[in-house]
DNA sequence: ACACTAAGTTCAGAAAATGAACAAATCAAC
DNA sequence: GTTGATTTGTTCATTTTCTGAACTTAGTGT
């Protein structure tokens, strides 16, 4: 078990890299002898490794970093059939890939898993004595302990405690996240939002989804519900929802409804390419698609920044590229809907991601703890 | 100064009211040994003093709370001419009231305010003896130091270090912050939030405030600028606000939106009651009115729900009552537009405050400063 | 070769928290 | 009433964690 310093110096590593114990010392408001028996202990764990010599004026600076190969994490992502399982280090990095048959009893995934586990790592026995947990990522509401389900529409969960049921057979120390909130962590642990405190990732899929994370910390909301930008009302009295309501974002603008709406006026439509090529050749109904889902989105983060003022939209997207129609209505939209003095300030970034995502994102839930920890401080 | 279990344990109590040591100790985690120690130093501080006596089984309890005479302070609103300005203790109460001229000079702030404290404090030594600090409302961007103004349109200032120059002139710690933002921390403070950890306050006045609550602390954003709920476009290609964009909901649901539209209709309008009685005598025009403002403000309380899951929404406002069309429009809007299954799971509390709501905010943000300190942890 | 600079270590001592024993104040039961 | 159970709060020796100051180390600049 590390201590309250340790840990927190490992959160600072994690967010701004390699660094002198000096610098460390000073960005804990620890002395630099407190500093000096902190990184020695981390260091004999195995946890921490100099790496770089930086030369400047007197005596040469060690930067210390996380040792990527001092733990490994598994992670399955519930939203695919076959479900993906990887395993990686923490860098991100995936060191093994495979797939599980994807199942709604919550026993059947933690046997599934538990039988997985020992193939995904048969050719790296090191990252088997050091499997640090598992991180399970799925579409729906899940509690601030990560470990139960409190509702999944997908998976037709209702109050299922999931990290438990495969813990106690997997004897591996679970944890599980919703979808988006899986992406923002691993965004912010291995990817490109480290040192930002505040930022809220779009990811744009078959379905929207966001999460936000606040002073450095994920906020789920007081329900899990923070984050679900999907279900905003951006037409009133628009189209009937799946979810009831009407005019959500969800049934203009994510990957789904553009299909869908583009099937119904004729147009075949398999990825986010299809339509926007349709569009550039002066297709009149695919124009009329992607500008519809454009301005919607861009609207509702318009919203979004407005409301919480983030340093960074991150949008994850899967589908073809953000250089056509949809990503310039977008930003035209969000444009014109922050104020003004706000219009530009706030980047926002686009990042193609791969079909790892989700796996990856459930990977990092399960570095996070054992990095950062579940007890906040 | 106060160390860290110090002001972790006055957090803890104005958080959560009355406690014996026992109940502090398992509540920050230490000891019963340590509690002790830390509570006797801060009763002999005179920050804290026994209450009541709590009788169980065993040994009775005895309650320590904040003593609300250890400290008072200065609350002044820039938001109005003449700028209110109050003393208040610890609890919030306000024990004298007094106005001064508003300028737009920071300066002449400065020595009004300098000029001003003699008298508010003439009929209270032992105020004048224990005054910890002054706050400072004002409409406009505030840094996180809660020291600099970094833009307010009213105010025509850019960058004012105005705390800096009143701390000068008059010798008092000085600490300023917006005026949403000034009433969330006092309702956190002293109303109606005090043990909630995740709650947006909604002010609706002239103007409409928006400040959030995350994880027990204000949350300002990246650029101060977190909660400007009032630019949020609400109607498409609506009306033209003074920010310099269209359909905000500003244009539409502040007072002095439904004021100008009132007027703009030939009805007289001096105040909510006005038209709400209008209207419940089947003025067309009225109802519209009402109904139109009533959907606009549901309409953002209800993204902010699904944006943010916040565990309550206060909404304080200062012109008559809420049980009219406007407050039935307004719930009907946020229960139309938020997922279904948290339907009716947000409280939202409607609070009627009076004019005293800004100065007895700015008297907060000192208090706050003081209770809970500017460094984080 | 010499000062100069800054990083990192060592070590005695201060500060803060712990655990265990204990004193205090009540209730409950006989 | 007296006794025992129960829980609060204190005391104190000990442990853990951090600090300050002196010191060592490994470079740069002249």
């Amino acid at each position: 078990m590390l201590t309250s310093s340790q840990r927190q110096l490992l959160r600072v590593i994690s967010e701004a890299g390699p660094l002198s114990r000096t610098e460390m010392a000073s960005m804990l408001g620890l002395s630099k002898a407190a500093m000096s028996g902190i990184a020695r202990d981390l260091i004999d764990l195995g946890v921490l490794h100099e790496t770089e010599t930086v030369y400047g004026q007197g005596r040469p600076s060690i930067l210390l970093d996380l040792h990527p190969e001092c733990a490994f994490f598994v992670g399955i992502s519930l939203l695919e059939d076959p479900a993906p399982m990887i395993l990686s280090d923490l860098n991100g990095r995936i060191i093994a890939r495979q797939a599980m048959p994807l199942s709604r009893d919550p026993k059947v995934i933690a046997e599934a898993i538990t039988e997985g586990l020992p193939r995904l790592l048969e050719a790296h026995p090191e990252a088997g004595e050091k499997l640090s947990g598992i991180g399970v990522a799925l579409s729906g509401f899940v509690d601030e302990t990560q470990a139960n389900c409190v509702q999944s529409t997908l998976l037709n969960w209702q109050d299922v405690p999931l990290a438990r049921i495969i813990r106690e057979r997997s004897g591996v120390e679970t944890f599980i996240e919703n979808d988006a909130k899986a992406v923002a962590v691993s965004e912010k642990l291995f990817g490109s939002a480290r040192e930002i405190q505040n930022f809220s990732v779009v990811s744009l899929g078959d379905g929207i989804g966001c999460a936000h994370f606040i002073e450095g910390k994920l906020y789920r909301g007081n329900h899990g519900g923070a984050g679900e930008i999907a279900h905003c009302t951006i037409e009133s009295g628009g189209v009937p929802c799946r979810c009831g309501k009407r005019g959500c974002l969800d049934t203009v603008a994510s990957m789904k409804a553009i299909k869908e709406m583009s099937r119904a006026e004729g147009l075949e439509c398999t990825s986010l390419s299809d339509i926007e090529e349709k569009a550039s050749t002066g297709n009149a109904a695919a124009i009329r698609i992607l500008h519809r889902a454009g301005s919607a989105l861009g609207l509702a983060i318009a919203n979004l920044i407005q409301m919480n003022d983030p340093g960074l939209i991150l949008i994850t997207h899967v589908e073809g590229s953000f250089d056509g129609l949809f990503g310039t209505v977008l930003n035209q939209a969000v444009e014109t809907n922050v104020l003004p003095r706000y219009a530009g300030q706030t980047p926002i970034r686009i990042k193609r991601v791969d079909g790892d995502v989700w796996a990856r994102g459930a990977a990092s839930i399960a570095a996070h703890n054992f990095l950062i920890g579940p007890n906040s401080n």
